[in-house]
DNA sequence: GTACAGATAAACT
DNA sequence: GTTTATCTGTACA
């Protein structure tokens, strides 16, 4: 299977977010591949949106925000743990989308490992479903880090193949944010047992698609 | 099952 | 010096 183009980033960033559900972020290692479906992102847009990183303006580390879509945008955050995402629209507009959970598909058992070792438990105490229901959980399962930040998404060892669509999917309020929670840009598939943990997961009604921005 | 404290360092002010 | 798009272990129900 083929990674998705530079086109399908360069759109609205809720149209890319919704799309990107379903669809299989893949990891080339040495050891095989690493890989699993996409549950949960959130979608960050702009300048003026407060909870964006870009919303402080360009600084060395939102640069890649700047840049080309179809790029990896990946950060540091609580000392301790990674966040992937991909940039959408054109330059001169910093928007992107954040992964927030996958569904393991592929290479479980390295995952297994890799998140083993922040753990003192061992990898015999990881569910599958623990794997990477999580943003810092998905980049620790996949071995994404500072490394793969400005990684070109569309022809590099770790990229997104299309798959199968979900059915149905819920927007809710952005998790982890202090700022900017009116805007309901979290999207996650309805049922999926491998989204991460939040309060929002109790809102079952479905949300209308907000309006494009 | 839920609730909360604490870990830990880059980027920014 | 402050903030942070998180996670884990422990405590308790």
């Amino acid at each position: 299977m083929s990674a998705l183009g530079r086109s399908f980033y360069d759109r609205d960033t809720l149209a890319v977010a919704r799309d990107l559900l379903g669809c299989r972020l893949v990891r080339e290692t040495p050891g095989g591949r690493i890989a699993g479906r996409i549950v949960e992102v959130e979608a960050y847009h702009g300048e003026e949106d407060p909870a964006c990183h870009a919303a402080a303006g360009r600084t060395r580390r939102t640069e890649p925000l700047y840049g080309l879509p179809g790029f990896a945008y990946v950060y540091f955050i609580y000392g301790m743990y990674h966040c992937f995402n991909v940039v959408t629209r054109g330059q001169g507009h910093p928007s992107a989308v954040l992964v927030r959970a996958l569904e393991p598909l592929e290479g479980l058992e390295r995952m297994r490992e890799r998140r083993a070792s922040r753990r003192r438990g061992g990898a015999g105490g990881i569910a599958d479903r623990e794997l990477a229901n999580g943003p810092g959980k998905l980049c620790d399962a996949l071995g994404i880090t500072l490394a793969e930040n400005r990684a070109d998404l569309t022809g590099s060892p770790l990229r997104v193949e299309p798959d199968e669509p979900p059915e149905a999917v819920v927007w809710t309020p952005r998790v982890g944010i202090s700022v900017g929670t009116d805007r309901f840009w979290r999207c996650f598939v309805k049922g999926s047992p491998h989204v991460s943990r939040s309060p929002w997961n109790r809102v079952l009604a479905d949300r209308p698609r907000p309006a494009t921005v």
